[in-house]
DNA sequence: CAGCACTTGTCATGTTATTTCATTTCTTGT
DNA sequence: ACAAGAAATGAAATAACATGACAAGTGCTG
């Protein structure tokens, strides 16, 4: 259980991508599933881009790499993605990211900075806490979460104080 | 079509919508803010329906009230509503619901059934927990918060069980 | 009543997402 | 190898959600 979260720090974006790439790779081979061209493109262009990237952006890029130029094209490739757990959707942007942890089942948490639109994950614990509390006390029975904090990241923080 | 619970349970609910609204005057009166009929009107439907609306549901109904006919005549009128704390947009679902809450502020959360589609609102606490620790770490201010779980709720669990 | 901030109505446009159907590609059982 | 079925793709059309811009109206305040 790290709960290390990914996304403000520098880091050694070549060697992110081809493990994340890997990952997917390998998962998709144990599991069946058919990670075809269309699908690992759009998944190297959101490890590429690290950031939230909007399903019209992502059609774009598609096109420019010779795939379909219609809607279904761009969102049958990030369903795929999202339900395999290789990127996430962040509802407040309705936008989609790659995941920052693949391969490990997890409920993920966005912090997402309003100046400068970068998005970090952790984890969150949606059992624990108050929610997961409301949940028990009512009988509601919880599938998924989303956890979206919008704020100011690290960088804006030290501009904004200048 | 269902229109039930606040939470998931029954309620009286003439009593919960005369006192919704009689907060929200009293909250405007004291802040000094125009509580038009167009912006009245939108909340008394919000609590009326009880459950999360689409933005064009509104405009459907505010229009059958004799108020504008374009999309601004709503956004503009929820926008008042989700600004002063009367109302919360669901981003999951892109749509608005009265505040269960209202005059305390707070970080709601929101647990959404799937099947029925009701939501039932609860208090969440942002800065403890997984997330705030993440946020603490990293040097990111939050702001705000979403927090929405999909799930089953009470009702639809019974029925499922049979 | 003049000036100002705010609100409303409307038109136009922009953005995000789904439905549908024909066709192709892959997989599986024989 | 082949036929049948499942999964994926391409493309057209449409639905659903949201904002920009501007003119006209409303209610304060000096
Ligand atoms: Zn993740
Ligand atoms: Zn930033
Ligand atoms: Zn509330
Ligand atoms: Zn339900």
């Amino acid at each position: 259980m790290p709960s290390d979260p990914v996304g403000f720090e520098k880091h050694d974006h070549g060697a992110c991508i081809s493990e994340a790439m890997a990952t997917a790779e390998a998962h998709c081979r144990a599991k069946g599933l058919r990670f075809t061209p269309v699908r690992r493109k759009a998944l190297g262009l959101l490890l590429q881009a690290h950031r939230a990237i909007g399903a019209y952006e992502m059609l774009d890029r598609l096109r420019d790499a010779g795939f379909g130029s219609q809607p279904p094209v761009a969102y049958r490739a990030l369903d795929f993605l999202v339900a395999n757990g290789f990127a996430h959707k962040i509802e407040r942007l309705n936008a989609f990211i790659a995941c920052a942890h693949p391969g490990a089942s997890h409920s993920p948490a966005f912090m997402i900075c309003r100046i400068c639109e970068s998005v970090a994950e952790a984890h969150s614990s949606p059992a624990r806490g108050a929610l997961g509390e409301a949940a028990r006390a009512t009988g509601f029975r919880i599938e998924q979460t989303v956890v979206e904090a919008e704020g100011i990241c690290p960088a804006c923080v030290d501009k904004a104080d200048t």
